[in-house]
DNA sequence: ATTGGCACTCCGATGGGCCGAGTGCCAGAA
DNA sequence: TTCTGGCACTCGGCCCATCGGAGTGCCAAT
């Protein structure tokens, strides 16, 4: 599985696949010549894209074709080749001023880091939203709004505030919901979501054994205020920047592609493969896994509150895309909207 | 400006614009002939086409090529001619599958409500969410977070739901919050979010007569949490449906088209013309004036609360799109909508 | 008023020929 | 052994000419 690549083959890929990540062209052995790294003439070239092809990293579209890098090549490239860049400074201050607005809401400055990201990069943002049930409980407040309608609204460690509106088949005194609420925020301290409710529906097992039945009524509440949902957890802006590269051409393709940008679990499952991992991930073409997404590529990271990791953002695009400059704005953005939640949240 | 078109101009007109909708191509005469609403032979056909067209419209690409609708034929066809079919048990059905789940929160109702109808519209479903600044005030509860961050959460009569958090350059203590809130809640009865803005920042004017100093400290609180707020306020869904218009060929206008969806402002004032007119209303190509949406259409439908109109509906896409079948389900999702939350708000 | 006929126009598909870019291979230079 | 210049070859893209079909406008006949 090793191939030590030879330092002329190495900066023969690296020329190809830079030229071809900028034109989207197949590139000859004549157009590498006039790269300075590369001292050779076109004959040579042509031998050692013989052999790139051999092994893998290089594809011609036909005979008279220059050639184009595989997945395979973009791997390597990303893995070996691939200097990151500092985010130059211009770059930085665009992506600052999307943050000017102080003072937002954990929702609305997740979708501002989409829109930065699309704006930025040209390309794609992907920003997916923190899971609920796995941050950790802070506070739940119940607010009667008619004699059948209760308000819960519950908020977490990470700043998340969610609320829900409860049909109560019994009615419930302010009182009442107030000593509920005293109740539960002592109970549940600490624990995330998934494992209040947890704990919330075991003790609702043993309901026969409840003598209280305020108690037993408060868990029944609680229970459908913690309810699992699916709320759509992936911001995606700037899917237009995709019809601005040439791979457009390919109807077919971008139909694919936009259809499974509908289909927000699957981008869901793709950004989660970004929590995984701390620093950036790039994941290109078949690793994605998804038919739809054939030729794409995508570049995670993953962003957190005061008590860890909250969620991955990203951009996505052909496979032919500028990791090299798109790398240091998805992390910059991750790292700055990690920063902004730490500095809001205490 | 009336153009009294005989009986067999209007058929031919009709036929030519159905047929049109249906294939994407142009009309010759011949092709015409074919419908038994025309009995005539193709040379009186053209003679009434050459008519039509000298009157605005039609539209021949080039000499030899059939005719097009013009935008002033499909004004005329959606004024005039067109009978709106019943919408079919079919399509019917399954528009009432995407609301099988009960209980669903306003903003999840509203987003199954642009996914149903870009499904069976198989056209891009727009759904404009309520604007919380017209809508009635009903509620408003504080809750204390942290010695300097207050969580105002405020419900409308319509039942929308909105939370803020506030960062206080003074504490407040849970009794205080109390007081304010029962304050608050019997001052803003009543009144829309406007309104109760409005009457707050006026109170604060006179501060100076205020000797009440609780009182001060809860006007500017409930001064931030009602704040404007330019929430994103259009959902778009299946943006995909577009690519499969024969139109899409033309890429550029394709482009133009997708980056118009990015901004949401623009269909929201769309969207907001639907919202004056009681039933559904169709806009047309130049009558949107907005140059980058130019041959498209929209079918808009305002829904409403127990307590009003509340927001618009609607699909779009290209102008040459079946009026017939779509009218009647963007009519039937918009009395579906404001039937659930009639029945979800008391 | 309607129709059949006819000449005309123009698009689009088809196919040949040419050009240029790029390749592989080989023999000779370094 | 490694590199290079040269040469024959391949193949896609472009230009152009040709041709058929669809549709039109107009006119004379019914």
């Amino acid at each position: 599985m090793a191939e030590p690549l030879s330092d002329r083959s190495q900066r023969i890929l690296e020329a190809i696949i830079e030229e071809h990540i900028a034109t989207a062209q197949p590139i000859g052995s004549k157009t590498l010549t006039r790269f300075q790294a590369i001292r050779l003439s076109p004959a040579s070239v042509r031998n050692v894209m013989a052999e790139l092809e051999d092994l893998g990293f290089l594809h011609s579209p036909h005979t008279s074709a220059g050639r184009v890098p595989t997945e395979k090549a973009y791997r390597y490239y990303v893995d070996s080749l691939l200097r990151i860049d500092c985010l130059d400074r211009e770059r930085r201050d665009q992506l600052e001023q999307h943050y000017h607005r102080r003072g937002l809401q954990m929702a609305e400055l997740l979708r501002e880091a989409s829109r930065a990201l699309s704006s930025v990069a040209h390309y794609t943002g992907l920003v997916m939203v923190p899971r609920l049930q796995s941050t950790v409980f802070r506070r739940i407040e119940f607010v009667r709004l008619s004699p059948r309608q209760v308000l819960a609204v519950f908020i977490t460690q990470s700043g998340l505030i969610q609320n829900r509106l409860i049909e109560t088949s019994e009615e419930f005194t302010a009182a009442e919901l107030e000593q509920i609420t005293n109740y539960l925020n002592r109970a549940m301290q600490g624990l995330s979501i998934r494992e209040a409710r947890a704990l919330i529906l075991a003790e609702m097992a043993q309901e026969k054994a409840l003598y209280d039945r305020l108690l037993q009524r408060a868990f029944r509440l609680s229970a459908q205020a913690l309810a699992e949902q699916g709320d759509d957890e992936v911001i995606i802006e700037g899917t237009s920047h995709l019809l601005d590269q040439p791979e457009f051409t390919d109807l077919e393709r971008m139909k694919r592609i936009f259809r499974a940008f509908e289909q927000k679990s699957l981008l869901l499952s793709l950004l989660d493969r970004g929590l995984q991992a701390k620093g950036v991930q790039v994941i290109i073409g078949g690793e994605i896994e998804c038919p739809e997404l054939a030729g794409c590529s995508l570049i995670t990271a993953s962003y957190s509150g005061p008590r860890g990791t909250l969620g991955a953002l990203g951009v996505i695009g052909p496979s032919r895309m500028p990791y090299s400059t798109l790398i240091p704005i998805v992390d910059y953005t991750a790292g700055m909207i990690s920063r902004m939640l730490d500095e809001e949240l205490e």
